[in-house]
DNA sequence: AGATTAAGAAACCCAAACGTCTCCTAAGTG
DNA sequence: CACTTAGGAGACGTTTGGGTTTCTTAATCT
């Protein structure tokens, strides 16, 4: 669709890897990462498999650097009408972003995690942590703000509505409305938190 | 150390099926679903890869199976002392089985989910399906007795526990002790379904 | 005991991928 | 424009594993 298949364009660099990165991910997305191949992504990025050796050492490398590269958007909600307002926008873009293509990718490596102590590493620092870390402060500016009991912003509170939207998106493959969302909030986070 | 290497016994049936299923387990947990061969089931199993062939038609099956029947420990958790007391019982179970060698079959397979509907469903029915039931059932029990308010019993309440204790034992890979159930369950649950 | 079934061992063929290497040439550099 | 760098294409040799087949012989059945 891309007009005549005559003489490509040739990409260097900034721009090719970045085209790799897409392909591993929309491989990963595909096919699995069980049956992720070096030819696969490849074929897919449009290059060549010496290309993809020139810079990573094998596909462990590779998989390791598109997901790390992939994942940085932060998270970062800032407050707007109170908590519960706050803990729906941050949940709920938490549900966008890991019912999109992002999270097959996810779903398709963390079967790998306790084999390659790397992976789960980068995993964990670039997709639980700052997404946790960015969650409890909403949760920390509430306190502050007086609107929730200090005291009730433990690390199981704060891991609650994150392992919920998890273990539906990712694991059931369920896509969350709104009012699930807000259901969560309501029904387990506010309870957990309110003050007596 | 089971004497001379000579004229190995033969197994058939139940035997040799429930000899092949600990062995599909035991590589899963090993090397990962990633690098599951049927070569390497079959050394483990100390049986050969034609016996595999003779009764499933593929990997697919033969780990569809082991997993299938090696999941049916129901988690059915009778009442104790009240509400509180079988919240931890029962998460407490679901936590210790998770943090065994199943926690790493489990964690190994479920990235596949998505590439494998069978598995999926087989996963879902035999994983996490009985243990929700498990735990509704108690909390519903709890409000037969009049323990916890009856509109707090929501599937979102339901899931917290487990979710909480699978992204803790399965993704990250950490032991949850008695103190983190009880702090599970009394931060968490019990504020979600208190009468006021 | 004799007959039947099927486990175990091994050889086999074949396809897919791995990882390497060579060649050509487009993209950047001065 | 000459020169350097590195991407694209493809051909390799090799390994791994899939899946089949053959053969021997235990285990079970009648």
């Amino acid at each position: 669709m891309t007009s005549a298949p005559g003489p490509r364009q040739r990409r260097r660099g900034q721009v090719l890897e970045a085209a790799i990165y897409d392909a591993v991910l929309a491989e990963l997305a595909a096919v699995g990462y069980r049956r992720l191949t070096m030819e696969g992504i490849a074929a897919r990025a449009r290059t060549a498999k010496s290309t993809l050796y020139r810079r990573w050492n094998s596909r462990e490398d590779l998989v390791i650097a598109a997901v790390h590269q992939a994942l940085p958007y932060a998270t970062d909600v800032q407050d707007g009408g109170g908590v519960r307002a706050d803990l729906v926008a941050a949940l709920g873009l938490m549900a966008e972003n890991m019912s999109g293509p992002m999270g097959r990718v996810i779903a398709s490596v963390l079967g790998d995690f306790g084999h390659a102590p790397e992976l789960q590493d980068a995993a964990r620092e670039k997709i639980i942590a700052p997404r946790i870390r960015s969650l409890r402060a909403v949760f920390e500016r509430a306190a502050a703000r007086g609107e929730i009991r200090p005291g009730a912003v433990t690390p199981f509170v704060v891991q609650a509505g994150p392992s919920i939207v998890f273990n539906n998106c990712i694991l059931q493959g369920l896509r969350l409305t709104s009012q699930d969302i807000e259901n969560i909030v309501d029904q387990v986070l506010m309870p957990a938190v309110r003050p007596s």
